[in-house]
DNA sequence: CTGTTAGCGCATTCAT
DNA sequence: ATGAATGCGCTAACAG
């Protein structure tokens, strides 16, 4: 059996365990010939500190939650590997859980979270009306990742949608389009209502209609997706551009253009959110937002540890709800309308990527 | 502070801790008035369990850690979801570690995990020719997912990947193809190995020659894919069609034969590995073979189940590797060669998806 | 510098 | 059926 305790490494040693505690974690001083029969003993013992021990006695476990609602939306897995990346530089683990954008689900996580007396989470939340923020706080530091419960003002760490949003409508804006659609996922959730905001602001900006009949909000799926999309594509007259809030969505609308054999970008163009391998080899390539996922599970993790460990120095209670910034990737799904003249671009700073 | 130990539900309730414990664990009878009463505690006190003090009473921490390779990699978030939910079906939670197809992290996730004492350990290990199962075994149950090292013989689940690239070929035959070119990612892992087994067993059942120059090992990135794709491509004579045993590669090889020009399936047909959304509404729809993800997570996690609490009545000790079968779904990428009559179809069973 | 000791919160004998 | 007491492996005083 290799699973051996502090005290057979003590005994080995000759030594105290109180000694063999102090070399691992160098909590006091030990002289250089015991530190190294400690040393040697735990090599030839094989011995790995018990963390379940050691968290009963320190009230720490060096471990993080992390709730996502849907690990299999490609834009999760970049955000849980730079936060999983940043915790494991200072010494934490992660335990993931999907809440399959089920509240009910989310609460029994976050139960057995405390249970399990992790040292915070990072919560994607299913349900940003709930009012359970308070609750949790009580229980544990909670960064709010991605999408931020209305209300809160402190510890979340997020794209900065309106401006993603804005700046989305803008590109189609200064190709030349006017007619432009915006489908998104539930409103309740932060990142599509943001979004939602950001195309209105750069709509009006430029003094264009918003039509309501053109703004469709859904459930994220790929089939609501391509719903909303037959439904835009078919209205009179029809928009010469459609912008999806979601990853998901922007593939079922994509179906629903070819299905109606509508050249893209000749005949409509479209921009999504998210970047991935795939958007980038689709065709056409398409023309996304892409957050920056793995900064903000690092930022993620950087606050969460700010509030797990607060500096001694100063007072660390400053409201912080953190944005970070989205780029466009330009690429084959969007183009000039058909029959419009390019506008003149003014104020491009779109990063041109080859697709 | 919301954080009352069973002292406080004790005193509450006017019982002893052990009634306490009694009454959450189930383990001795205690009369219903009594029991009534500390459950009336708990909810007052807002009290959950210390899992950290049991798991160091018990022995076990009711947690798995589960390794992966590259987690935005699509195939294993499908994995690690089936995983997940049968774990926590179970009352387990699962730490996620990413290797980054790094053998040195794994080694070190895997002695954090060690420490942190988990019951046991899913592992999509990033070098299969370690011969480190045996140092693992002495520490916790392991199964291996997806990878399999060489040699082993009991404690892994993964797709048939022998059969599954057999089938993938033989799909290709059956439309008229003989000229079938394949690309992997490292052989040294076994399902690019089984898959290309699958394909020279298929090929020689055919009585098909095996060209070496068909035959390209690459290291799963999408540009290895494109260049090994370049590489085919300029081949002559060209082959008509195509396998890559990987998702990302397959990206690669699309982006190739997009480059120069070549229609898809008209001018080569493609065939590759893991399905998701994007591979459906890809244009064209890509044939790919769907590994069944979900359940290999499920199927991994009742193996390790069986390991860690070995049934009392049967000894569990037969030798097992359980393959799962994939299912080939036949779209747009793949049609008959240009310059040949469809081979009779026979003993197809393929699942016909449109796209 | 080093060893002895007292819990951390809980499950579990062992009496009662 | 219930309570008192022991110890899981470790850290952090404290005494020497």
């Amino acid at each position: 059996m290799t699973k051996h305790t502090m005290r057979d490494v003590a005994r080995l040693a000759g030594v105290s365990v109180a000694t063999v505690s102090a070399v691992i974690n160098g909590t006091a001083t030990v002289s250089e010939g015991r530190s190294r029969k400690v040393r040697d003993a735990m090599e030839a013992l094989d011995y790995y500190p018990d963390q379940v021990a050691r968290s009963l006695k320190t009230g720490r476990t060096d471990v993080i939650g992390m709730v996502v609602p849907d690990i299999t939306n490609i834009f999760f897995p970049q955000v849980i590997r730079g936060a999983e990346d940043a915790a494991r530089g200072q010494g934490y683990s992660v335990i993931l859980c999907d809440s399959n954008e089920d509240s009910e689900e989310e609460r029994r996580h976050l139960d057995t979270l405390f249970s399990r007396r992790v040292d915070g989470v990072l919560l994607a939340c299913s349900d940003p009306s709930a009012g359970y923020e308070h609750l949790m706080r009580r229980r544990f530091p909670v960064v709010f990742v991605d999408r931020i419960p209305r209300g809160l003002t402190d510890g979340a760490v997020s794209t900065d949608n309106v401006e993603a949003g804005f700046h989305a409508t803008n590109h189609l804006i200064q190709i030349g389009h006017e007619r432009i659609a915006f489908i998104t996922g539930q409103l309740g959730l932060s990142p599509h209502y943001g979004r939602l905001e950001g195309f209105r602001n750069a709509m009006q900006a430029r003094g264009y209609a918003i039509r309501e009949e053109y703004l469709r909000a859904g459930d994220s799926q790929i089939d609501t997706g391509r719903r909303l999309g037959l439904e835009l594509l078919n209205l009179n007259p029809r928009p010469t551009a459609i912008i999806s809030s979601n990853n998901k969505m922007l593939l079922g609308l994509m179906g629903a253009i070819a299905e109606l054999g509508i050249p893209c970008p000749a005949g409509v163009s479209t921009v999504g959110f998210d970047d991935s391998a795939w958007t980038e080899h689709f065709a056409p390539g398409l023309t996304v937002i892409a957050q920056p996922a793995d900064e903000i599970g690092r930022a993620a993790f950087a606050m969460l540890l700010s509030k797990m460990q607060p500096a001694d120095g100063e007072a660390n209670d400053e409201p912080d709800i953190k944005l970070l910034p989205a780029e466009l990737k330009v690429r084959g799904s969007t183009a000039p309308p058909r029959s419009a003249a390019t506008a003149p671009a003014k104020n491009v700073r779109e990063t041109i990527v080859a697709g």
